[in-house]
RNA sequence: ACACUGACUCUUUCC
């Protein structure tokens, strides 16, 4: 077995800082920290345990960052609440690198922060800067601007985005029609959730909580409780 | 090098 593989695998299992440290160490001394896979799996390991500095000098020191790097060190700025940080870098990537990727961790990362607004904002950017149409048709990117939109519990965007998700298209993927249901049902909006929804031949889990909880927040417990025991499968 | 980055619901007993 290659050594770099033994030191991919003992990335997959680490998950306390001690230990990072020292496979750090020993991937210095073993010469593989030319590598930038390993490189970028010790920044997600990092990153993992909550060592942002850690991981932002193992980012700083890798030669030739690529894509993965740039998008690993964004996500573990936002994973620590270090937002200011995370615009800092996104403003550093340079244009050709950027991609849907971190556009969307961008989105979802203002949103795990209690920032909806900017998700929004940034979803906005994402469609005027990027002038590459397929960097704009990634589910992902709608799946977390519209969970933003449900934090905002605005109607009149859900509709919009709504809009622009069947223009492109997107419209029968799972997860979109998953986004759509919760986004409509956190606006309060249950009759347009019952209409995606009761269009989903077969809707899954995500689907069916959603509308659990929805019926809970509208009509209480006994109504949720109706549509519990209209599930297929429960668990 | 077919390995590395982002999602969508609920839950996750401190009181």
């Amino acid at each position: 077995m290659q050594l770099s593989q033994k030191f991919y695998d003992a990335f997959k299992l680490c998950g306390s800082p001690p230990i990072a440290r020292k496979l750090h160490a020993q991937l210095i001394l073993s010469g593989l920290d030319a590598s930038l896979f390993l490189l970028n799996n010790l920044l997600h390991v990092y990153s993992n345990c909550g060592m942002v500095d850690d991981a932002f000098r193992v980012f700083r020191e890798a030669n030739h960052a690529n894509i993965f790097t740039w998008n690993t060190m964004l996500h573990a700025f936002f994973d620590s609440g270090r937002m200011r940080e995370a615009e800092n870098l996104f403003d550093e990537m340079p244009l050709i690198v950027r991609d849907s990727v971190s556009w969307t961790t961008m989105i979802s990362g203002y949103c795990q922060n209690g920032l909806p607004g900017h998700s929004i904002k940034t979803f906005m950017s994402m469609l005027r800067d990027s002038n590459h149409d397929i960097q704009n048709c990634d589910p992902f990117s709608y799946t977390c601007t519209m969970k933003a939109c449900g934090c905002l519990a605005s109607t009149r965007l859900a509709l919009q985005l709504h809009a622009h998700v069947i223009k492109l298209h997107l419209g029968a993927q799972t997860c979109i029609q998953n986004s759509l249901v919760d986004m409509y049902i956190k606006c309060g909006a249950i009759t347009l959730a019952e209409t995606i929804f009761l269009n989903i031949e077969s809707p899954s889990l995500f689907c069916w909580n959603s509308m659990i909880y929805g019926y809970s927040q509208l009509y209480g417990p006994y109504e949720a409780l109706h549509v519990f025991t209209r599930m297929p499968e429960r668990d």
